[in-house]
DNA sequence: AATTTGCGCAACCGAAAAGTTGCATGTATA
DNA sequence: TATACATGCAACTTTTCGGTTGCGCAAATT
């Protein structure tokens, strides 16, 4: 199975699951209940989820409790650096263009 | 069909041909040449990125040139904003820790 | 005018993904 | 110990995706 994070983040449930669970773990159960599939739908979610190493799981008792693993979401950032040079080259260039413009 | 920006990065292919008209603008058939894949294969890519206007088209007589809308990057940025003020905010903890553990 | 070239579009196909159903397993609880 | 609960796992189905093939059209080239 071809797993990577862009293919994780590409779900728009498996998006919901990480933010809600960005700011505390929670176990399938709670997860699920703010989601109108089943909790099998969303345990397969944090199957792929886990296989990406995008959360990470923690067992207490019969509770798992899933929560984020943040730093890997700085793949993503690193990946957007190279357009982020881009954009920011384009505003430079404006912003030279408007001072320039100001000082005429 | 649902096609929104995440589902359109989530291939590799794409995110490849978003990679290299990042700089210039590029026609099918050039672009075609940096991969395995048909012409027509690209193409379809290329409809999928235009749809949701991650890139947009500039017919010069029989050629078309697929050049990169940056800005609409800037989306897939935003959704890790939130997550930036997580990592961030651990890093500070860290910093102030070693920062204590410094003065001692 | 005939031919070549660049391209999009539609139909089809195999593989993968997302969801459902039905178990099995281990842990609390009565 | 028997039962209820939390969860994972496997089989199956439907939908979606990525790719190929084949066509048509318009712009260049001869």
């Amino acid at each position: 199975m071809r797993r990577d994070i862009f293919q994780a983040i590409a779900d728009p449930t498996r998006r919901a699951i990480i933010t809600l669970i960005a700011l505390q773990a929670m176990t399938p159960n709670a997860i699920a209940a703010h989601f109108d599939t089943t909790r099998q739908a969303v345990s397969k979610h944090l199957r792929i989820l886990t296989e990406c190493e995008l959360i990470k799981q923690q067992n207490k008792g019969r509770e798992i409790y899933y929560q984020l693993e943040v730093d890997k979401m700085k793949e993503i950032d690193m990946w957007l650096e190279q357009f982020r040079k881009i954009w920011e080259e384009r505003f430079n260039k404006l912003d030279k263009l408007l001072a320039k413009m100001k000082k005429q």
